[in-house]
RNA sequence: GCGAGCGUAGCACAAUGGAUAGUGUAGUGGCCUCCGAAGCCAUUGAUGUGGGUUCGAUUCCCGCCGCUCGCACCA
């Protein structure tokens, strides 16, 4: 008989269908969840509720359940009754290993995963930046969540469509290329183009803010642009260029790539259809000059405008949102998107998303699944707003360069001998996986405080942490001379014994579960700390039970240890992000 | 002012209404003639406050205190 994927979801199957056959009554809901490894691998706690609703003796029914429990559930765990009528269920060793023979590789794992989300179909709006700018540190939460989301949604079987909405059409545009016409500095444009035109949009902004006069240029300025005067787009062309090129260097660190990279610009032709349409439908009107959106039943937002077009007659963000929504809806039939962006843009997503979900009604359009992932700010160690000391945003390229630069000084100092091309190249994987590692690894929802040495300092709950132990792993089966997940090795293996063994295997095929909660949930941090986990019981594995032992079943039952953790941990770290290391 | 969110050990973080609230760091005490000590083992220490719902509350509801964020044309 095969072994499940997911235990615990076919745990609770077994057990609904238990209840039927015991003649319970119906809604019953088995409640299956991981448990304290006190009490067993999986708990059961729907009888209580069950018990509790209809006067019953919640033990006595655990017993009516127990009793109808199917043959195979009873082989593969010891089932126990505890407390008020919880249900315990600890897998029995040769479950364990039959669990690990069957999912011995990645594709195995892969296969068994993409069942859960099969035919969803999502498109991932994240990272995001402006054009002209620099991307800087708050731009890495939405890039580094937003990638380890999107990979987990896809390796849960859903169609991902992941879509870069830059900004490449704001009013920053007119005070950049009015400063761009008088104070451009070709060699510096040709050295380092996001360079130069950040200093020139620096300049243009504050000549703007000191003198009304050059405003209104930058204001004519943006008009031009707007209305499509060549000069202008030629200009604004070049920015976009540089910028995307920039962009795609930091992606290229974190493993990032885009299937859209649709930005504001796309849809500047593409709105007037909305004015119209808000307009007719009764959902937008004109207020103090601007077309805004009220709604009227909302607490809030009765008062608080959702401004889709400012009085200047301009676009904003508001506007290109939902001419976006419709494109996505109409052009790519698609029928959710999730948007990765700061928590502190709330209040816009709810006012977009009430807007679409009363417009589309209202045009017979189907209305998209629509989620704001939210995250918190990355503070420094002053409680604010991670800055430079003189109150700059960090650019997230010197924040990348110093992770590999620390994380070098650390892999000199702990492996002097390597090549110092291998040192670079491990410095890069344990550099930028730190920075995602320590981004990913808490709830996306709180603040995030930035700090160096515990990011990188190898100890706790990092990503240097989990590299070790797979570095470890890789080094064990050079030494021994065996290749992971040979079939041929551990068809010999005995039946797992020790504590420590059967602690990593019970962690060991808990994977399904930390996937699927770290889905569902849209929250990596699960799944991080399900591989802090399985790193944990490795490193206790590890020294206490020595893997090149004489005997050899018991060398092959370790060495199967081995090889899963070395598998579920290369793909755990994949699917957030990072990339792992043979040696480090 | 209105609204949203957050208060868990010295510090940083977990806990899908379940059993004795977990982990890291810092502190203390052990473990390298032994597969990588970037490691392992042991140990000290916490739910802001007052009520309520529940068989059971860090979790849900209400009050108070404290902090953060948002609230008309930046995104």
């Amino acid at each position: 008989m095969p072994v499940p994927f997911n235990l615990a979801a076919s745990l609770d199957a077994s057990l609904q269908a238990a209840a039927t056959a015991a003649g319970l009554e119906t809604p019953f809901a088995a409640e299956v969840r991981g448990a304290d490894p006190r009490h067993g691998d999986f708990q059961a706690n729907g009888v209580l509720g069950y018990a509790k609703a209809r006067k019953l003796n919640p033990r006595t029914v655990a017993q009516q359940l127990v009793a109808a429990l199917p043959a195979e559930v009873t082989a593969a765990y010891e089932v126990t009754i505890a407390g008020p009528g919880f249900l315990n269920f600890a897998l029995r060793a040769a479950g364990l290993l039959a669990w690990l023979q069957a999912h011995a590789r990645a594709e195995q794992l892969a296969t068994g995963a993409a069942t859960t989300r099969a035919g969803e179909s999502w498109i991932v709006d994240y990272s995001s930046p402006n054009t002209a700018k620099q991307m800087h540190v708050g731009h890495l939460r939405s890039a580094v969540i937003g990638e380890a989301i999107a990979r987990l949604l896809a390796y849960s079987g859903a169609k991902v469509t992941r879509d870069n909405h830059i900004g490449d059409w704001g009013t920053q545009f007119g005070k950049l290329i009015w400063a761009y016409k008088r104070h451009v500095d070709t060699t510096a444009l040709a050295r380092d183009p996001i360079e130069e035109f950040e200093r020139l949009y620096k300049l243009g902004n504050s000549a703007a803010e000191t003198d009304i006069a050059i405003m209104d240029e930058a204001r004519a300025e943006l008009v031009q642009l707007q209305t499509g005067k060549p000069e202008s787009l030629e200009v604004w062309g070049q920015i976009n260029e540089a910028s995307l090129r920039a962009f795609q260097k930091v992606y290229d660190q974190l493993g990032i790539r885009f299937d859209l990279t649709l930005g504001e610009s796309f849809y500047n032709d593409k709105v007037a259809r909305i004015y119209a349409e808000l307009t007719q439908l009764g959902l937008a009107q004109e207020s103090l000059g601007a077309l805004v959106v009220f709604h009227p039943e909302h607490p809030r937002f009765k008062e608080q405008p959702f401004i889709i077009r400012k009085s200047d007659g301009a676009a904003n963000y508001a506007s290109t949102d939902l001419a976006t929504i419709l494109y996505r809806t109409e052009v790519l039939k698609s029928t959710g998107m999730l948007y990765v962006v700061d928590k502190r843009q709330g209040d816009h997503f709810e006012q977009l998303f009430i807007t679409v979900r009363k417009w589309f009604t209202a045009i017979h359009q189907p209305v998209p699944r629509l989620e704001h992932v939210d995250f918190g700010t990355v503070l420094g160690e002053n409680n604010k707003p991670l800055k430079t000391r003189d109150g700059e945003n960090i650019k997230l390229k010197d924040l990348l360069t110093e992770a590999c630069d620390r994380a070098y000084t650390l892999v000199c100092d702990k492996n002097p001998d390597l090549p110092e091309a291998e040192k670079r190249a491990i410095a890069e994987v344990v550099g930028i996986g730190s920075v995602q590692y320590a981004d990913l690894a808490q709830n996306r929802s709180s603040d995030y405080l930035f700090a160096w040495d515990r990011m990188i300092s190898l100890e706790g709950n990092t990503a240097a942490y989990l590299l070790y132990a797979v570095a470890r792993i890789h080094s064990i089966f050079r030494k021994l001379g065996f290749t992971p997940g040979d079939p041929a090795t551990e068809t010999a293996a005995s039946g797992l014994e020790t504590p420590t063994e059967l602690a990593l295997a019970r962690k060991l095929v808990k994977f399904p579960e930390a996937i699927q909660l770290a889905a569902s949930q849209m929250r990596p941090h699960f799944l991080c700390l399900y591989l802090y986990e399985v790193a944990g019981e490795f490193s206790a594995f590890y020294s206490a039970d020595k893997v090149a032992v004489d005997d050899a079943p018991v060398r092959a039952r370790r060495l199967l240890l081995c090889a899963r953790t070395m598998l579920i941990l290369e793909n755990g770290l994949q699917l957030l992000g990072l990339r792992t290391l043979a040696r480090m």
